[in-house]
DNA sequence: CGGGGCCTTGATGCTGTTCAAATAGAGTGG
DNA sequence: CCACTCTATTTGAACAGCATCAAGGCCCCG
């Protein structure tokens, strides 16, 4: 059950780069695989993830699926354009996430939330546009590579860990799980990374994996 | 040479819904594949297409580009998520368009232009989210398909008229020219769409269209 | 009417997908 | 702690879709 408390919360992100405390808000926990919000649910609440990690994605009639982004401690999440969610937003790992409703004030009264959803709009729109080019003129080495590095660059630690599964890989990076092995394997041979089981890996060559990301 | 001027702006698209006049803006007419500004270029103003059409686009390294949007007329265009644009914008046809300054009042002041900028983000936030399904989960098919139907709703006209090249379409779609034509073609041929010169075009079988775009 | 760029069409090849099977890994209960 | 099971991941082989390469045709404009 969630309780109302009052949480200062953690060093915000490089991207979301929030400085406020977030008042108010209503703290939640969730489960590995739990659904925090859904496809064409509507938009009220945005959302800060104090620990853990989190993946939108956006299924289509057919069942396919597009993951939008991932999100770690301290991001922003859950700002929409529309009064509805085009994402849904799932747990990846245990999560406990910060909530504050975003109507109530006036569009654009100098407060906190507003900037709040201001900053992280244009976070959004900044990822989105990288992801854009991702998908639309990348190779699958390209993006698989990039992926590695945009993680790790995230997490700054010698050994990271991915606490997405291959699917939750392919379904962002528009490729298949057989590939995503597949190149991540390659990588491997060529001694740029280094995995340590499949969900954990080390940075051998950057230089090399930087010039395998191009772009 | 540019003129300073006062300008009431034609009725706003149906995106952006701006409805404030931009008093103080500066008016520019620019001639078909002219560069209206330039990725990496400082981005303090802020544009909107009284008429013609534009695309935005982003040249990688070693050639590739992805197109970024097309705007016509009444689309605001220009807003960035960073000091400097990430993409470069290029006029299509000739074009006027209208400019105004973004910097100079405090961010969420609320002026008109903050106003106008926020609704300008979340519109460019929406179409970078559909762009991006479109470009990780789409068939050719599909991607052909869905750019028909987007560009026909949003002229409204029997016979539409294309202001970009096959080359726009494919950078924009994450496709080559080749597969682009064959596309159309096989459109054409199904009697799904009726081509009258590379140029212009008409629905036929819209429903049949639509079943084509998947999603 | 002629030139040149853009577009279409055809043949071939490669990248990534699909289908299938083997292996590794995580979770569970004894 | 180990054995077992179930799922996730890897690996292999064949295939498909889209890209590439190469002509050929259309159209726009002088």
């Amino acid at each position: 059950m969630p309780s109302i408390e009052l949480l200062n919360h953690p060093p915000s992100s490089a991207l979301t780069s929030t400085t406020e405390t977030w008042d108010g808000s209503l703290s939640m926990t969730f489960a590995p695989g739990e659904e925090i919000y859904g496809q064409d649910e509507s938009a009220d609440l945005i959302y800060q993830l104090v620990k853990g990690s989190i993946r939108t994605s956006h299924l289509l009639p057919d069942g396919r699926r597009q993951v939008g982004d991932f999100y770690y401690e301290g991001d922003v999440f859950g700002v929409e354009t529309g009064p509805e969610h085009r994402f849904s937003a799932e747990a990846l790992t245990t999560c406990e996430v910060l909530m504050v409703k975003r109507s109530g004030s006036a569009a654009f009264a100098p407060g906190r939330v507003q900037q709040l959803v201001w900053a992280a709009t244009a976070t959004e729109l900044a990822r989105a546009q990288v992801h854009m080019l991702l998908l639309g003129r990348a190779t699958a080495c390209e993006r698989v590579a990039r992926f590695l590095l945009d993680i790790a660059d995230r997490f700054r630690e010698e050994l990271v860990t991915l606490p997405m599964s291959r699917q939750d890989m392919a379904d962002y990076l528009g490729l298949t799980i057989e590939t995503v092995s597949r190149m991540l394997g390659r990588l491997q041979a060529d001694g740029v990374v280094e995995f340590a089981g499949c969900r954990h890996f080390r940075i051998r060559h950057r230089g090399s994996l930087k010039r395998l990301a191009a772009a």
